[in-house]
DNA sequence: TATTATGATAGATAATATCTATCATGCAAT
DNA sequence: ATTGCATGATAGATATTATCTATCATAATA
C-alpha cells in the first residue's frame, strides 16, 4: 500500500470513471489501472466494481476510500505542519464565529489583527455553535470565537472576556428612565428570545430564570438585529450583550439600554481549538493580542 | 512524502539510532538515512537532530512524528478492514465491559458467543466506564458493554437490555420478611453505596435521591462484592442490580434480596460503538446474539 | 454489423528505493 | 596527542517498480 494508490482509489470513487480519475491524478489510465489493481490485490478484496458502462464502488470500497481520504487528509496535514513550522505566523487561518458576536466584535479587531499578523489571511465564517464545534472537529476550521463553557474535552478553551449583558427596552417603558437596573427589576417580566439553536438564547434564558422572568411566547427572534428591532416596535425586552449595544445613543433612539449594577449578567467569550493542534501558540498568541485590543466595557 | 518514509521516521523516533531503527524496518542504514533525508527536504524543515552521539527530534520532529504515527495506524486499520470484508465474523475483538457486569453477564453469554462466532476471539477489559470510553476513542477496544446513556456523540448506543435494581438487606432487618418492596420502603433509610467511579455509583444515588433515601457516609465499598459482604455483616442496606443477584437463596443467607414492585427501577445496559465502525454490522449481529440468550428477568 | 466508450494487458522505459562499501566526525580511553 | 570506536553521511551500482505508449477485449448502441 502506499499514498499513490490511496489517492487513485479516491479520484476514482469521485469521477467513477478511470480515464478522468487517472487525468486528475497526473497519469495514464493503465497506470491508474495497474495501481488501482495492485492495491485490491494486497488487500484481497475487490474495492471497484468495473463495467464497460459505469464504475461504482463496492461495500468494502466505500468504507476503505473513506479511511483513504482520512489517510489522505492527514499527510495534507503535515504538510501543512511543515509550513507551520518554516514560519510560524504565515497562511491561512480558518477562524468560525457565532452570529451574535461576529458583526459586533469583528470590526473592532479585524483591521489590527491584519496589521499585526500581515502574513496570516483570516478566513470567517460565521455559524451557530453545534456547527462550527462540528466543522472544528472535522478539522474544517483552525479555531473558533464563541461562548464558553462548550464542554467538549478534544478541544482546549482560553477565554478571552466576560460580555456584560445590556437591559434593552422601548423608550416608552417604565424601565427606560433607569441609568442603571437589578436582576429583581425584571422579575415577572416577559422577555424576548433568539429562535433555538444560538446559544445566547439559553445564556439569557439562564438569566430570566434565576431573575424570575420568563420568555415572552410566540415571538422567537432569527437574529439580534431582529430582536432589536422588536423592541424598538415595542413589543417587549430583552437582554442583548454588550459589544452589540451602540456606542452613541441619543434621546431619539427609539431602544434604550440599560446597565446592570453588580452582580452583572454575563457571558464568557473565549477561543476554542483542537488539543494539541501544532498551531497552538498561533492561537495563544492571537488571544493575547485580542484581547490586548478589546474596549474597556467588556473587562469588568 | 510516502508511508515508507513516515514509517523510518516512526523507527527514528522509537529507536533514537539509525541503524536500530532501519534493522527494525529491515533496511539498511543508508536506505533509512537517505530517505528521512528525502522527507526533511520535501517537508522543508529539520526533523532529526543527528550528532554522532545521539539522535533527538527537533519540536517540528515531535509533532510531525505523531501525526505520522497516526497516518500509519490509519493504514494499519485499511488492512484490518480489508481482511473483515473477505470474512466478517473473524479475526480479534477487544470487549470493555464494567467492572459491575463482567463478573455477571460474562458467564451467561461467553461460551455461547463462543460455540455461535468460532472464529472470533473476544479479548476482554474490565474498567470503570470513563477509561473505556477513552480506550474506544484510540481505538484500542472494539466496542463496549456499560450502562447507557453515555451521551457521547462520536459512538453509537445499541440497547441490550434493562436491568433492574434489587434491594439487598441483611436478613435481620426489618424488611428482610417481605416479598415485594417499593421506593417509598427505602425513604429516609441511608444506602451503602460504591465509591466514586462506577457509574453504578451514580445511578443508585439517583434512585435513593428520588426515594429520599441518602448515602451512608465513611462506607464507600471498592467493588459489589465487597458492598455485598458489607451488607451481609449487618453495616447497611443497598441496591444491587438484577444479574449480580444469586440464582439460589437459602434461609441460611445472611442477605436478602427483595424485589421492587412496579415501577422498578432500573439501569439500561448496552453494547458502544465508535460511528461508522466498517464492524458496525458484526456488532448489531452480537448485540441481537446476546439479548437472545439473555435470562428474562432481565426483560420486564 | 459497425461504432463507440471503456477498462485491461503487454512490453519498454524512466524513476527511485535499496544495497554494499567507504568516508567523516567526534567522543573516549590510553 | 593518538588510537579506536560508534555513528551517521555519501557514492556508485543494482534491483524494483511506477509509468508510459500502443493495443486489445468487451459490451452497449446505432
Amino acid at each position: 500500500m502506499n499514498l499513490k494508490e490511496l489517492e487513485y482509489l479516491v479520484a476514482v470513487d469521485e469521477e467513477r470513471h478511470f480515464h478522468r480519475a487517472a487525468e486528475r491524478c497526473f497519469v495514464s489510465q493503465p497506470t491508474l489501472s495497474g495501481q488501482l489493481k495492485k492495491l485490491e490485490d494486497e488487500l484481497g478484496i475487490l474495492l471497484v466494481e468495473r463495467s464497460n458502462r459505469q464504475v461504482s464502488m463496492t461495500e468494502a470500497g466505500k468504507r476503505i476510500v473513506e479511511m483513504a481520504r482520512n489517510v489522505l487528509a492527514e499527510t495534507r496535514a503535515i504538510r501543512e505542519a511543515a509550513k507551520y513550522f518554516q514560519e510560524p505566523m504565515v497562511g491561512d487561518l480558518r477562524v468560525g464565529i457565532i452570529p451574535t458576536i461576529a458583526p459586533y466584535l469583528l470590526p473592532l479587531i479585524m483591521s489590527k489583527l491584519n496589521k499585526h499578523f500581515p502574513k496570516l489571511n483570516f478566513w470567517l465564517y460565521e455559524y451557530q455553535t453545534h456547527i462550527l464545534l462540528e466543522k472544528l472537529r472535522r478539522s474544517e476550521l483552525d479555531f473558533l470565537i464563541l461562548a464558553l463553557p462548550v464542554e467538549k474535552h478534544e478541544f482546549t478553551e482560553t477565554d478571552l472576556f466576560r460580555e456584560p449583558f445590556v437591559l434593552a427596552v422601548n423608550k416608552n417603558h417604565k424601565l427606560a428612565k433607569k441609568k442603571m437596573v437589578n436582576t429583581g427589576d425584571i422579575a415577572n417580566q416577559e422577555m424576548l428570545l433568539l429562535e433555538e439553536g444560538h446559544c445566547l438564547r439559553g445564556h439569557v434564558l439562564d438569566v430570566c430564570l434565576l431573575a424570575g422572568a420568563a420568555e415572552k411566547g410566540h415571538f422567537q427572534a432569527t437574529s439580534l438585529e431582529t430582536l432589536r428591532h422588536m423592541v424598538g416596535e415595542g413589543m417587549g425586552m430583552t437582554l442583548i450583550p454588550e459589544l452589540a449595544v451602540p456606542v452613541k445613543t441619543t434621546k431619539s433612539d427609539v431602544v434604550r439600554y440599560i446597565e446592570f449594577s453588580d452582580p452583572k449578567p454575563y457571558r464568557r467569550i473565549g477561543l476554542l481549538y483542537r488539543k494539541n493542534s501544532y498551531r497552538e501558540e498561533v492561537f495563544v498568541e492571537l488571544a493575547e493580542f485580542i484581547k490586548s485590543e478589546l474596549p474597556a466595557n467588556v473587562f469588568f
